[in-house]
DNA sequence: CTAGAATGTTTACGATGCTTACATTAGACC
DNA sequence: GGTCTAATGTAAGCATCGTAAACATTCTAG
């Protein structure tokens, strides 16, 4: 059907490489994510899969690549062009609640030290920094837009991880929805003492 | 010399295996932290740490537990009682130091998935919860406290990851010092519009 | 149709986590 | 002091893993 041209003995072992490890990845997490488990889903011999892939972390990184795609797709799901806070916190949600949706992936696409090597990677979190920075530069537009950029990632981020790891009570999606909110709000209605903070 | 009463045949293995596996953890990285490793530097067999430690994900949980307490030390260090947003800051910049300084310690402790029964960790993250929330309180006494706190770790500990994770450039200590200052300051100086959010 | 390149397979090695059965030693009790 | 028991460490072994090398198969170009 479509054009990835059907490859030789097994179709397309670099593609089902990566489908197998999220398939992996997503029903027994992150421990059961080897090389040979991939290469038994896809229904090949061990060493199949370093045809596509120079070793485990190649193939961790294409399947993290993925999941920043995914990733993206979400946050542009959950509001196409922000423009408000309010609009701004929905994105928000959407980031940590795909955290705890796909524990796993995200883990691998943030926890591990990562292959600054592979292009795919690098391309995919610039182009979620990218859509950030636009976003925050609608909503913020007098601050600092890289220094605002920077701060509301981390913010997301480090909510979404906090959550992850139980720091944070996590056991109802609306109840993380809650909390992603009142976290956001917080920091920007924040009075510090009254005043305001000497500029940076 | 001290009191840790000299042990069975090895002296106090469970304490031996933490610090080797905290130093192989230092100095190779945490792919190269083994149970065998950790077994081989305290000069004993590779069966040997089970009876202190029930697999390999308890001596991990004790390496991180100790972590916990060391990144307090750390965070302390900065300021023992910050009251202001610029003593906060130096702490949000330790905490950042701290992370980049010991990457390796530092995924073992938030990068993953927990050991939710494990007691020694509950209890040093809830120390770094709780030491948190004091901090917020007193610098800003007038937001709510609980969504502060949660506001303020997720936005120092999501800086710490991006950076981490080369998201953030992290080449000098200073770039980083500088960058978690200005993340800070252009948060609380956020003025959405002109004006402020509505009520929580 | 043939030759070479691309793709998979077999087999093997060393390392790892973990279990079971066994050996040693420390310390309590008499 | 001598003996018993439980705590501690050892030996040996299994299944799994990542990865490499030699080999076989199949696609594609000429």
């Amino acid at each position: 059907m479509s054009p990835p041209k059907a490859a030789y003995h097994h179709g397309d072992l670099r593609a089902a490489c990566v489908r197998a490890a999220m398939e992996l990845l997503e029903e027994s997490g992150e421990a059961a994510l080897s090389l040979r488990a991939v290469a038994r889903r896809a229904g090949v011999s061990p060493a199949a899969p370093y045809r596509h892939y120079a070793d485990r972390e190649a193939l961790v990184s294409a399947v993290a690549a993925l999941g920043y795609r995914e990733l993206a797709e979400r946050l542009a799901a959950a509001h196409p062009s922000p423009s408000t806070p309010e609009q701004l916190t929905s994105v928000a949600v959407a980031y940590v609640q795909f955290a705890l949706e796909r524990p796993a992936l995200f883990r691998i696409m943030f926890g591990e030290p990562c292959d600054r090597d592979n292009d795919e990677r690098i391309a995919a979190t610039a182009a979620v920094s990218q859509y950030l920075r636009e976003i925050v530069g609608r909503v913020f537009p007098e601050a600092d837009a890289e220094a605002m950029a920077t701060a509301t990632w981390a913010l997301v981020h480090g909510l979404a991880f906090l959550h992850l790891d139980g720091k944070l009570d996590a056991s109802t999606p609306s109840a993380v929805a809650d909390r992603v909110t009142a976290a956001i709000h917080a920091l920007l209605n924040a009075t510090i003492h009254g005043g305001h903070l000497a500029g940076n």
